[in-house]
RNA sequence: GGCGGCAUACCCAAGUGGCAAGGGAGCGGUCUGCAAAACCGUUAUACAGCGGUUCAAAUCCGCUUGCCGCCUCCA
């Protein structure tokens, strides 16, 4: 099956076809620089990196731009208040923005303009549409006329009569139409300023996209994605500004993720469930987050919880764990071919997960990225991995049998990756897991390998109320003390991170 | 007020006409000094409710209820 998208301008799947064969041009509105980014930041950048591989993985050369929104109201407000230039406010949540992606282990865009840097781009959009008459001048700003683009409305389904009847913005004398909105403000005493035509000022926020858009990609291009906030107004206004002044379609499809709630609600400073990336880092690790984002539709609101998270670490640490157990285990012998009949007869079961998880995962992957789906069937052959490893005890596998693990084990971390997941071998993943959550509990890691030996020496004199008395004692700061025959192993639970 | 979305087991969640994926938690078992992990078994005659279309519906249509989002900056 060919990949299907769902498009929000026609609300209905369909089939991807790009522009140009084996190109897909790609759009993403990134963020505005005057904060940290919270998980919902992290949640569209994930979709979106998920996307991307995905795209990659089929074989098609991805030109993919995001932008910064560098100039606006809140970032020049923060600059006030902190007393700098706006440039420093940007400058600062630029670098921050690159620090929590890269955190998250995000494919950079091949292109990340800034909006600052395309002021002359925005002001010929603004000329063509004021000669065209679809933009005005009025006082010290220029305004789109929404009334002179016929198509104003088809993305987010409104009509421009029901718009204006419930329309909750200001009344400003100088609207011909309420709806119009500004690609041109005059600026104030103070302001940073560009000249232009109709004198000095800055871009509205809605021209800098669809300028930024059309010089890098051309218009029209293949997919321009956001969060779902952004239909309307943002990408509604970016299609009638690029229309009306290119005459060309803008973008052919529209792709937008859902939410991240806390507690059923739309998370927001207000509300004071506000979480960052980085809050979430400090015990979290990268790909559990990408694991708990995945596992629910991109569209679909997802709810943030403490318990949702801790599952989909739990997901995480059994995938790598089966890996590597398998990766070890079939290590002699792993690499000896045998007849697809050899491998099968090891394991009907296995074997069978293993030979169908490539078709299946590309059919939930090209429906519309259903990445929950595709999750689904690689646990399942996890699953099955686990249970097939568990059968020989601890012994190592040998002949067909290291084959056939070998060979899952593979297939699990190829399609991982198409995801971004699994992207560590499982002892570096293991590693950075045990480092980071040990962080979280506050106990170094002699005191605790300290701890760890004197209940081993307990338990050798048989003094189990004294070894039982360190587990608690571990316990209670969330550390679980594991024996095995190669000896004690530690683990640490999910430090909350709602309040 | 206008527009849109969602409702699947204890929790998370996939499934858009033909036997209800997957994960987490629970319970019983194997293993273990005890635990934990892992494995085995088990947990929806059923998909908010009502009505309709169909040989066949969680899936399509209508109505009802509940929740959420957008309409103002917002991923």
């Amino acid at each position: 099956m060919a990949l299907q998208i769902y498009n929000t301008l026609t609300g209905k799947k369909e089939e991807f076809v790009p522009l140009e064969p084996g190109r897909v041009k790609m759009y993403v509105c990134g963020i505005t620089v005057y904060d940290l980014c919270h998980i919902g930041h992290a949640r569209s950048a994930i979709v979106f990196d998920v996307i991307c591989r995905f795209l990659a993985d089929l074989g098609y050369q991805v030109s993919y731009v995001r932008n910064f929104t560098d100039i606006d109201d809140k970032i020049l407000r923060r600059a006030g208040a902190e007393g700098v230039d706006y440039r420093t406010i940007a400058k600062r949540f630029i670098q921050a923005f690159h620090e929590d992606m890269d955190a998250l282990g995000l494919l950079p865009p091949a292109m990340e303009p800034l909006a600052t840097d395309h002021i002359p781009e925005m002001l010929e959009i603004v000329r063509r549409l004021v000669e065209k008459g679809v933009a005005y001048k009025a006082g010290t700003d220029v305004y789109f006329s929404v009334e002179r683009f016929p198509g104003y409305g088809k993305l987010s389904g409104r009509d421009l009569e029901d718009m204006v009847a419930g329309a909750r913005v200001e009344v400003d004398e100088n609207k011909r139409n309420p709806m119009d909105f500004v690609l041109w403000k005059g600026s104030k005493p103070g302001e940073p300023t560009w000249e232009s035509p109709w004198g000095p000022g800055r871009p509205g926020w809605h021209i800098e996209c669809s300028a930024m858009a059309a010089k890098y990609l051309g218009a029209p291009f293949d997919i321009h994605g956001g969060g779902k906030d952004l239909v309307f107004p943002h990408h509604e206004n970016e299609i009638a500004q690029a229309e009306a002044a290119f005459g060309t379609s803008f973008a052919r499809y529209w792709v937008h993720n859902g939410f991240v709630n806390i507690n059923n609600e739309k998370m927001s400073k207000s509300l004071g469930n506000f979480i960052t990336i980085r809050d979430v880092l400090e015990s979290v690790h990268p790909e559990s987050l990408r694991l708990f984002v995945i596992s629910k539709h991109y569209r679909s609101p997802v709810d943030f919880s403490d318990d949702t998270v801790g599952e989909a670490e739990r997901g995480l640490e059994r995938l790598y764990a089966t890996v590597e157990a398998a990766q070890e285990r079939s290590a002699k012998d792993g690499h000896a071919d045998y007849p697809d009949d050899a491998l099968k007869k090891q394991d009907v079961e296995l074997y069978e997960k293993l030979e169908s998880l490539p078709v299946l995962f590309y059919e939930a992957m090209n429906n519309d990225f259903n990445t929950a789906q595709a999750v689904g069937y690689i646990f399942a052959l996890q699953r099955n991995l686990q249970r097939f490893l568990d059968k020989f005890g601890r012994k190592n596998l040998k002949g067909p049998s290291a084959r056939l693990a070998a060979r899952s084990a593979d297939s699990l971390v190829k399609h991982c990756r198409v995801m971004g997941l699994l992207m560590l071998e499982p002892e570096a993943f293991f590693e950075g897991q045990r480092k980071l959550k040990l962080k979280t509990t506050g106990i170094s890691e002699e005191e605790l390998s300290d701890l760890i030996a004197q209940r081993h020496k307990a338990r050798a004199e048989k003094n189990f109320a004294e070894a039982d008395r360190i587990r608690k004692q571990l316990e209670e700061k969330r550390i679980q003390l594991e024996d095995s025959p190669e000896g004690t192993k530690w683990r640490v639970s999910l430090q909350p991170i709602i309040a």
